[in-house]
DNA sequence: TATGAATGAGCGTTCATTCAT
DNA sequence: CATGAATGAACGCTCATTCAT
């Protein structure tokens, strides 16, 4: 018998008091650490509740079903760097050369990485993609960097298709140093000749 | 309790006869199906049995536990491609210009992303990071591609980092746009941005 | 591939509220009736649980595995019977005689018998020894015996061996006898023979 | 669903042939080896015939089902001691006197324990009761020996039951000083403590 | 509302036994 | 007939979720 299922993932209620807050915390944090210490296979519910110090039915009280619990994760952590993101990217066309737009881009994506590295990991390497929501990974910034780039491109055929490639670089570039080889971050050559392979792309002369 | 294990993973008895050769078969593309139509959440070695249309004990004589048998389908695809991998980097070193010889990688990447899609996309996008067998994600191919490439490069500080940069690079383009815009790997354009992408960074002039 | 695994046999929860406490309850009472009525083989999980009119589950969550079930069967037939055992045993040394002394003993050992025959034979006649309790078979109240018979002894070159001996005998016998004959307990004669066994052995003239 | 069944225990043909005798004796000294490392839980008929190197169809050409691989073993241990024991009790009447007709017995019963400890220990201490074969424990000897022992009772009253409660604890204390103690056997006190306790009770004066 | 208890459905795995070459 | 392969029926145990106090 195989099924797929689609189910609510919203929250069921707002956490107003300061009680329901902590509760939601300790079970986001609970299942940040089941995920990286035990990984995918062993985030259940019971688990998460165990872990959070929380009854399993308050845990229900608060979210109808699991996967509106990983759901939720995702969504902090989205939130959680989406300020920085945008800052970066509004600032991105009032930088004077292309060099120091992409080196604000890198670091930002450095920072996305760095922020909370756990609660990356996590989702970026346990959750399978089809749990993963769909803004998590979805670059909604592609349109604002695209736009933000064009002006300083030169000779670039297709705008649209270098931007898609060059954010693609960029993050899975900084995603595997970070994971494999993360001393390579602190000198700054990384970033250095990352930025170096964006500008060649995208000033060609 | 919170516990992690680690379990064999090798093949419990290899098939001698047809019949069971068949057998393994059948449950390599049960799995296979599984993983691409329901997603590693439906995968359980029921479930793929009854697909393959064997005994679930049948299952079990050939593979000693489910890891097993997820282990051996990563190992089939890598196998399955090995041999294209290294006859393309062998050739890399003769060909005349680096253009060349950076389109003969890609297309080889491209190549591994098509040969068998539904198994890379359900072992690269549904199974969890940790169930990864080491040899997959593992590239053994950056020395090789370090050699090959030495000779075209022209003031590139650090040639090994380079080269890793390239290759997470045009994986994940590779493997991004076979996902989510297959319809880009027609047009030839892509490669060839790809392409220049790579020889702008590594000849820099 | 053959391999003998130990495991926790600690209950894993204790059941706090009276619903689960007639849960745990009946899963003994369950485990008796199956260990009676069809033996060590037909001893499993499910079937307990099914019998005692429990989900499977529910079991589980208060017995971490089968094993503790069957611990839990037997401490609870210790603990039930230890009571009569201290006080027989602290009664001997105030005998006026050693044949009544030994008469407490036997009369002692036969109410173990009688007290829970089925829970006793189950775990007598149909656990395998590797499946017992420590303390079920272990005579803690050797030691204490040969105090208490010690001043009674006669001619007996080796009062602790002689004891063993007489603890041993008189176990068997009994149990011998409920099992195999229990008509034979009816007739005091039994309990006689044994106590003049007993009675020669210890006082040599 | 509880349920319980008996099954015919005899062996499926005679090996007549070498090579299956050669094999029907690697199966019961596989069963032995599994019963003693493993124990009762881990003696199930594809491991038998992993361990004795045959294939597990051919098991079943000898045995009809695994209650017939168990009911050999037993068979065969006793038919191995029950020489010994018929020419033991056949000497009884000839002795001089009790005491060395007891001893006669109890050197029997040592003898019987340490011929094939591992296949005594491995049926005695692993074989649910449930499982035994009714020969096995019965002793027909009671009525040879209740003979044997009759002319040399002094003031017995009733020397059927005296002899039943002699073979019992005879069995009984050399089985657990085996078992636990096996460094008493060497003594010969213990021995003489056995013998001392039966010539007591039969010769009473 | 917070908690201990409960549960249906199912998953990973084993085992006694038979089939087919 | 000896062997590799096959299989039905369980069994031990887990998990997402709900009930009841």
């Amino acid at each position: 018998m195989i099924a797929k299922a689609k189910l609510a993932t919203k929250p069921r209620k707002s956490p107003s008091q300061e009680r329901s807050r902590a509760t939601v915390d300790a079970i986001m944090q609970a299942s940040t650490y089941i995920l990286n210490e035990v990984g995918w296979g062993g985030l259940n519910t019971n688990a998460i509740a165990e872990r959070a110090g929380v009854n399993i039915a308050s845990l229900y009280q608060f979210f109808p079903n699991k996967q509106a619990v990983i759901a939720e994760l995702q969504r902090r952590h989205v939130t959680s760097i989406r300020a920085d993101i945008q800052h970066a990217l509004q600032n991105i066309s009032n930088q004077p050369t292309l060099r120091v737009a992409l080196t604000v881009i890198v670091e930002m994506v450095v920072k996305e990485h760095q922020s909370a590295p756990e609660v990356h990991k996590a989702i970026s390497e346990e959750l399978p993609l089809s749990q993963r929501c769909k803004q998590y990974d979805q670059g909604e910034m592609l349109k604002e960097m695209v736009n933000a780039l064009l002006p300083f491109m030169k000779n670039v055929p297709d705008p649209q298709l270098a931007t898609y490639m060059v954010g693609i670089s960029i993050k899975a570039i900084v995603h595997q140093v970070t994971n494999q080889r993360p001393e390579l971050l602190n000198h700054s050559s990384l970033v250095d000749e990352l930025v170096t392979l964006m500008e060649r792309f995208l000033i060609r002369e």
